[in-house]
RNA sequence: GCCGCCUUAGCUCAGUCGGUAGAGCGUCUCACUCGUAAUGAGAAGGUCAAGAGUUCGAUUCUCUUAGGCGGCUCCA
């Protein structure tokens, strides 16, 4: 019953004639995996998967797909989310059925309920599923002859009625929203439920599957959570109440997910704030408006001094602007109103009304205006930490991540038409290495473009030629950098097209930081020109750039990305000194001032505690050097190490000890110091 | 903004079926001076998020507000 754990991942093809059962196929192949659990589905023409309860009428070949694959695992719990939604008819008979597609992790259902479900109705959930697993079903896939008959048998559930009719009805737009709603293209099909032991017809549900066999295959689930959903996605539409679970192929796979769950939640950054003293959001100051302490203030300066040390060898000048504004600059640069939800409301200065600002560039704009301009200055580049404040929706706020006030390192060039690519060029390459130099290394990139068709094309303005040679620039220079280039319809600026620098963290997740915008409309808008080498006046064209993208962001994903385990430079606390007993506090304190002497953040730990308290202390500080002495040091003139990971190294000499932090915070290096790595150091 | 849940000491959390509260850690004091993840003892610390209502009496029930959490929608 219990699937074997070491699977071979290679699906593996069977061939078998046609008119053969589910289970023998299954049987098949699970002796073709000499005994590990398969769940056995036909892949066709389209490379769509169909599961053998729809037996194939030639013969075919089969793919055994092991449960414990990523493509095993998404039919595992795809079957799992039908037998949620069985248990909730039964639960909650007056219950409709929105969707319940697999995803990430696991899988959702969607329903329309009178009342919205408790944690104890999850509760109760689990058992009557626990119920029907325990009683055997199988899953039997039905084509339905017509439309009508369909439309007939699903009468009372309305929303499988709305999707029904949108494959019926064929609008283009719709084709995807069918797709991801489970309907597909082909034969509208059900998937019923049906009894192992009585062969009665328990449930159905309209569906493309696949699914597995039986719920045999359904040994491992558990439901997360309860929320509401927007029906389709869109906040016109009624909400649903919405139950996520996750599904394994085996109680130890399970509990394994389980387990990285709470790994994850322990690097998560607001919870490491606190703990680590980083920042904090005093509830006097706002939802939303976050202040750094001591320590979280150090890392905080450390990203802007990389970050401006950086604009400025990039050939970007460091300007100041405010941050309240009449609010007819914004009118000017064509934010307002586009952007007047995202904006703090007015507020009257002597009868005029002025605005927190949400963005940097009209205020570039003017200093680009300031005076008259040569092509001799391009590309002109103006960069600053510019702090923009947006009204985000009380419900979106998060931690560092979404915040209501915050800094961007705002850059903005300035370039002639021709220009364009090679600033665009040069802006990705700077964005990449800064991405590197904090320990970044997997990213991808995602082109975020004018919804060309889509009902939203009136929230863009120029002309439809200015889009299209932006949206080129930008595509080309992506290719070039041979990185993965994910399109985005819809998702660019009003006044163009931009790419954005998708971070792969540490635990996998991808975060949207850096952007580059091209951008031909704003330079019309406040009139912006230069004076060509043939004495005409040009529109410069103006590429809007930001490296972290929100200095807040990029802090919490860092504090996350490395769960508070600082590499060396950017750590609040780079060594700790940590005399073992009080005799030994001028000894070390005389250490540290060497240290301090060559720039280096240096604590030293002066309470009664005991030293093993100190040690632990300053390991769940995450500390990078922690430097001990003893009575066995002092009479050697040396320290002792104690590393991150627990190694430690005895008896260094000071100036060996002191040399080398040195020589580890000249080179920028983001891994941890470890005994075996700083020995190799030392006798190198 | 929408749906649901939550808010008790600086932190993590008990508890009160309506009669105004406890622990551990942290902080402070004293003793201990210790060789790589928690020394011991004592003390201080809470208008039970804020406001209103119901009640003889509200931290507990109801409503409103603020803040948080999980989603949805939206975004750097």
């Amino acid at each position: 019953m219990s699937p074997a754990l070491a699977v071979a991942s290679m699906p593996l093809r069977v061939q078998i004639p046609a008119g053969t059962s589910a289970q023998t196929a299954v049987n098949a192949a699970e002796l073709a995996q000499k005994g590990a659990e398969a769940i056995v589905v036909v892949r066709e023409a389209d490379g769509h998967l169909r599961d053998l309860a729809w037996i194939p009428e030639a013969d075919v070949d089969v793919e055994a797909i092991a449960a414990n694959t990523a493509a095993g695992r998404t039919v595992i719990r795809h079957s799992t989310a039908h037998i949620l939604a069985q248990a909730v008819q039964q639960v909650f008979p007056a219950a409709k059925l929105g969707i319940g597609p697999p995803v990430t992790d696991g899988f959702y259902y969607d329903f329309a309920v009178d009342e919205p479900f408790t944690p104890d109705d999850l509760t109760k959930l689990e058992a009557a599923m626990k119920k029907i697993i325990k009683s055997g079903q199988r899953f039997s896939r039905r084509t339905f002859s017509s439309l009508d008959e369909a439309k007939n048998e699903l009468a009372g559930e309305p929303f499988k009625l709305e999707l029904i009719d949108v494959k019926g009805a064929g609008t283009s737009a719709d084709v995807d929203l069918a797709e991801v709603m489970e309907v597909g293209d082909g034969d509208l099909t059900i998937y019923d439920n049906i009894g192992m032991r009585d062969g009665e017809r328990a449930w159905g549900d309209l569906c493309r599957g696949p699914h597995v066999p039986s719920t045999r295959y359904l040994a491992a689930y558990k439901l997360t959570r309860v929320a509401a959903a927007y029906w389709k996605g869109s906040e016109d539409n009624p909400q649903l109440q919405r139950i996520y679970g996750t599904a394994w192929e085996s109680k130890e796979a399970l509990e394994a997910y389980l387990y990285r769950l709470e790994e994850a939640e322990k690097r998560d950054h607001r919870r490491l704030g606190l703990e680590l003293d980083l920042f904090s959001f005093p509830e006097e100051i706002g939802s939303g408006l976050p202040v750094f302490h001591p320590k979280g203030g150090v890392l905080k300066r450390e990203m802007e001094d990389y970050v401006r040390r950086r604009h400025i060898e990039e050939g970007f000048e460091y300007v100041g602007t405010p941050h309240i504004s009449k609010e007819q600059l914004f009118h000017t640069s064509g934010h307002l109103p586009y952007y007047a939800d995202s904006m703090f409301a007015p507020f009257k200065v002597d009868e005029i009304d002025y605005r927190l600002k949400a963005m940097n560039c009209p205020m570039h704009n003017l200093i680009f205006k300031s005076r008259g301009r040569s092509y001799r200055e391009l590309p002109l580049r103006l960069f600053e930490f510019g702090h923009v404040y947006r009204a985000e929706k009380s419900g979106v706020v998060h931690g560092l991540t979404r915040v209501r006030g915050f800094a961007q390192d705002d850059s903005h060039s300035y370039v002639t038409a021709a220009q364009a690519p090679d600033e665009i060029r040069h802006l990705l390459k700077f964005v990449l290495g800064l991405l590197r130099d904090f320990g970044m290394s997997d990213f991808y990139l995602e082109l975020s473009t004018r919804d060309e068709d889509g009902a939203k094309k009136d929230k863009f303005i120029g002309s439809d030629e200015q889009w299209q040679i932006a949206t080129q620039v930008l595509a080309d220079v992506c290719s070039e950098t041979g990185l993965e280039l994910v399109p985005d319809p819809g998702g660019a600026a009003y006044y163009g097209p931009k790419v954005s620098v998708q971070v792969r963290d540490a635990i996998g997740r991808s975060w949207q930081m850096s952007t580059i915008q091209y951008d031909f409309n704003m330079p019309e808008r406040f009139g912006l020109e230069y004076q060509a080498a043939d004495g005409t006046r040009q529109q410069p064209v103006m590429i809007h750039s930001a490296k972290f993208g929100s200095i807040e962001r990029f802090f919490g994903v860092l504090v996350e990305h490395y769960a508070g385990a600082f590499p060396v430079w950017m750590s609040p606390v780079q060594v700790l000194g940590i005399p073992i007993s009080a005799e030994q506090d001028d000894y070390i304190d005389a250490v540290a001032a060497k240290l301090r002497a060559a720039g280096l953040r240096v604590e030293v730990d002066h309470s009664d505690d005991r030293m093993q308290k100190k040690v632990r202390n300053a390991q769940l500080q995450k500390t990078p050097f922690m430097l001990l002495a003893g009575s066995k040091d002092t009479e050697a003139d040396a320290v002792s190490f104690r590393f991150r990971d627990g190694s430690q190294l005895n008896a260094i000499p000071i100036d060996d000890a002191v040399g080398l932090i040195e020589r580890w915070t000249a080179v920028r290096r983001n891994d941890s110091p470890t005994a075996q790595v700083v020995a190799e150091m030392i006798a190198g």
